[in-house]
DNA sequence: AATATTGTTCAGCA
DNA sequence: GTGCTGAACAATAT
């Protein structure tokens, strides 16, 4: 489920291996994920250029291509990126592929097609299109921007985080550890958190993203103390021995330890 | 074999 | 207008 974190590991991963090298050949999949464009379009579009530098925003992650196009690749919930050797090998689920002038490929698989690839001109266009509020690791949000985005929203807080107009990035995994590392439920409605809270649970964001993101978005390597390892109904909670519950808040399946996670004060 | 899965979009509603 | 909720979508693992 790639959210930020998942995101920003993927731009680690392109910039270790692709990024700087020229597309001998792009092929993406008709019936695959690409927007606004067609299947040889896109191998136009890409065959010769050279990704030349890569931006994230939120789970949005964009790879300059020159002569004013960019490339944005979108992951949605089952993407992921493989670079790789062998022509005959493939990323599982594969839906584009790009051999490099240096005979490596890099894949972009999508098992579910819910994920987009798409070239577009302007990286802040396209986050201006979507509504996308800041990132908070890419730009300065500070405190003040933070609580005044969010402040007056009326849903509980766990929609609020995952709202991508108010922050971009979080998803339903790192919404429900940021509040259970702060204690809050995730019922609780915005307004009905002081300052104090809100501010907590901005400091519990940093916490987080830095965390997760120094671990390659990977649960395994969480502390222990985190809650994603332990994402299931049952589960005892790693921080107060009680019992993880599986509840639906916006329509999501959200995770969290009644015992310790409390509605707002 | 029905069910759960989640990011995004959008219809519908307050 | 605005913003929120819930449903739809994709298609596979369990």
């Amino acid at each position: 489920m790639p959210e930020l974190p998942d995101v920003e590991t993927f731009k680690r991963y392109f910039d270790s291996t692709a990024l700087h090298k020229k597309v001998r050949s792009a092929k993406a999949d008709p019936d695959g994920v690409l927007e606004g464009i067609t299947a040889a379009g896109f191998a136009r579009k890409l065959n010769g250029r050279t990704f030349r530098k890569t931006r994230r925003h939120g789970k949005h992650l964009f790879v300059d291509i020159g002569k004013g196009d960019w490339f944005m690749l979108h992951f949605g919930m089952t993407g992921y990126l493989k670079y790789y050797k062998d022509p005959d090998d493939s990323a599982e689920y594969q839906k584009a592929r790009f051999e490099l002038s240096n005979g490596y490929h890099l894949g972009y698989s999508n098992r579910r097609k819910l994920g987009k690839l798409q070239i577009i001109p302007d990286p802040d266009d396209f986050i201006a299109d979507h509504d996308l509020g800041p990132d908070p690791i890419e730009s300065d949000l500070s405190f003040a921007q933070f609580r005044d985005r969010i402040a007056d929203r009326r849903g509980s807080i766990k929609a609020a985080l995952m709202n991508q107009s108010i922050v971009a990035g979080l998803g339903n995994v790192y919404s429900d550890e940021i509040l259970f590392r702060v204690g809050i439920d995730p019922h609780t409605k915005v307004e009905k958190l002081g300052e104090k809270e809100l501010h907590r649970i901005f400091r519990s964001m940093y916490t987080v993203l830095g965390k997760t993101i120094e671990k390659q978005a990977d649960p395994e390597e969480f502390p222990r103390s985190y809650l994603t390892p332990h994402r299931e109904p049952g589960a005892t909670c790693p921080k107060c021995g009680g019992t993880i519950e599986k509840v639906t808040v916006s329509g999501r399946s959200a995770y969290y330890c009644p015992d310790h996670q409390r509605r707002g004060t």
